[in-house]
DNA sequence: AATGAATGAGAATTCATTCAT
DNA sequence: TATGAATGAATTCTCATTCAT
């Protein structure tokens, strides 16, 4: 499981005003291991009945805690969408850092945002639909922010650093998310064929822009 | 505006079953208005407020009528979200038949889509991740089914018949799915590089399978 | 069908206050045709669906006509209700009236009290149980005398005039109507064992009283 | 007061299914008398109100609970309802079973009925006539069996055991139900008059079929 | 700290009644 | 006069949140 909150976790990961959220920082280990069942419980009820089924007690339910437990840890059903999100953008961003170090970005980007949404298949398309009052806009942004940077370094690594407005990258990781979301969607995750399209798509892209002449 | 009963609207665009889901046929040209109002208040409403700020007294107020009369022709919130689903799928498959009647598809079937994105930026994202019992799955397949063969009919002018189970299709939809749906949530839609980006995009997937050993 | 605005009905029959409930009298032959199909169509509500299915739209639409001529005659629900009700109660005087006539009592009003309940079987005890704001409460009362009066008539023919305080009235009363009522939900009301065990409770408890000390 | 979950209850008492109604069961003491304030306030309303003066929130502010409460313990209208006829008929069944168990049978069994229906003179008469979702119908078939069959042995240890059909039994209920009912209503459930003759109308029915030679 | 019963504002839906056509 | 579309108060039910135990 990905740790909520790992000392080790880089810098530019924490989101700023992401612990402030917490009502109390759990220091023992029992409480951090209450917190990570309700956040757990969380993206789990997300991911399999969207945000209308998505009730503080049902999610305490399938926790297994008790209401008043969640409410001790989380102050509102605010925090605990915060929480969920910040979990799952973190392992995005972990598979764009990964990524990136690698060598062969491509193949390491699908497979690693494949691998992400195979557990919660829904879930981070539901995220992105923030119904309004769970929009902390400026978690978000830094979240988006950073998200396009790396895809940025991928952009630039193979097109050159031509993409000075960020565009391309914005168009490359929406693309990616779309088809991952989509196939997520419809149970295609697994499917190779799909692998090797999205990897045709990615190259296609990338690689018509540092020759365009070429074609 | 997309007419929600015109008359000359092609046979096959029509999905089955749809109109059944309206309380009352709206015959008069007063009933007719109302039952547009009310639609056209619930995308706007769906829009900007996401699934979470869609109640049917809000959506009555936007459009300036009684709960009551919203009823009246809507039995449920169920039957006002499909009738504002199917309006903007309508809208997306008449974009595609349009795009591929024309000779140059890749450009029509952008610009299309990002008109009818420029209204209602988040709505397909929203319509697309219905809690569940808001889908009329007959309804839904269809679309979808209609949706894919018309990419299908895309893919195939451009790299030939060899998609036989319809990847291909599928990649292509998601990914200008996701651009399309990223851009209109973070109000690019306008910008012309999103425009150019997307057309390389499209372009170098579909040449790239047509000529595969040019690369 | 039992006219609602004859004259030549008597005039114990006329409940006081009656025609004021009603809008305006119809003087036409249509409009009289009209009051009496929504009446007619009332009573047939109210015995098929009970007071949760009786609505106003409701009987409108079973009658025929639109709500608003509905409205035109009966100022609200309530006009309706009652109207329904004096139809009903004015044909169980009647049969009351007529068994009185006759020679043999017993016979005459089981048969009578069969007869009005075979066309509506519930909607006596619909009746009987008005809510609250549908209980004209002199109207019913003037029914109840009358009611008991004709009961009193029966019982002194047989027992004897020792029944001052009208309470042999009351059980012989509420002992048939609660045999009828029973047998017309249950579907008995055809049954002939029915016809024949009410009419030996009713035989054996006027002669008890006749004659108590020849048992 | 009968007591809803009374543990010492006779096994033949429990309608099937009945408890399955309750969307709980209420475990500790505080629940226990909560529900218990919610059927007593639900019967009191019922009885004073009628069917439609009984609203979810009316009980709730009776029995001085929230509306939550109230959902908390039944998961909808109907199982309130259930839960007040439960109540009642099983105070029915016992009053039948006790007058069975002793020898005097009549005048147990009238003193036992009177004494029921004086807490809530109207509630009877408006369980018997439930909007039709209302009634769970095996819970109900089940009560309605055992009553006949109770009134059975009630005509068979008079009248001998010539009533196969059971129309006997039906009729013996029926009117005594009518008489009690409508006494209730008139607020002569009191009066020692109405005990002797309710209980001269049942002797001369028993009597009389057990040796109709006699008369 | 943990529990889960209790709360009540808010959302969906109905239906008696009005009134413009 | 007849119509039926429009109205909105009233009703059922949910779920985020609190607090007594």
């Amino acid at each position: 499981m990905i740790e909520l909150f790992s000392e080790e976790a880089g810098v530019s990961t924490r989101i700023p005003g992401a612990a402030a959220a917490m009502r109390k920082a759990p220091r023992q280990a029992r409480s951090r291991a209450m917190v990570d069942a309700i956040v757990e419980a969380g993206a789990r009820v997300l991911d399999a009945r969207g945000w209308a089924g998505f009730t503080t007690n049902e999610v305490a339910g399938v926790a297994g805690v008790s209401i008043g437990s969640l409410y001790q840890y989380f102050p509102d059903k605010t925090a605990l969408v915060d929480a969920i999100r910040r979990r799952h953008f973190d392992a995005v961003l972990a598979v764009l850092r990964s990524a990136i170090d690698g060598r062969a970005a491509p193949e390491a980007l699908v497979d690693g945002m494949i691998a992400i949404h195979r557990d919660f298949p829904a879930l981070h398309r539901v995220l992105l639909d923030l119904p309004n009052p769970y929009a902390s806009e400026a978690a978000h942004q830094a979240f988006q922010d950073e998200y396009l940077r790396l895809y940025g370094v991928v952009v630039a690594r193979h097109r050159g650093p031509d993409d000075a407005d960020g565009l391309a990258a914005h168009l490359l990781s929406s693309a990616i998310e779309g088809v991952i979301h989509n196939a997520a969607r419809r149970g295609l995750l697994a499917e190779p064929g799909l692998r090797r399209e999205l990897l045709v798509l990615i190259c296609a892209y990338l690689d018509i822009a540092v020759t365009p002449a070429g074609r």
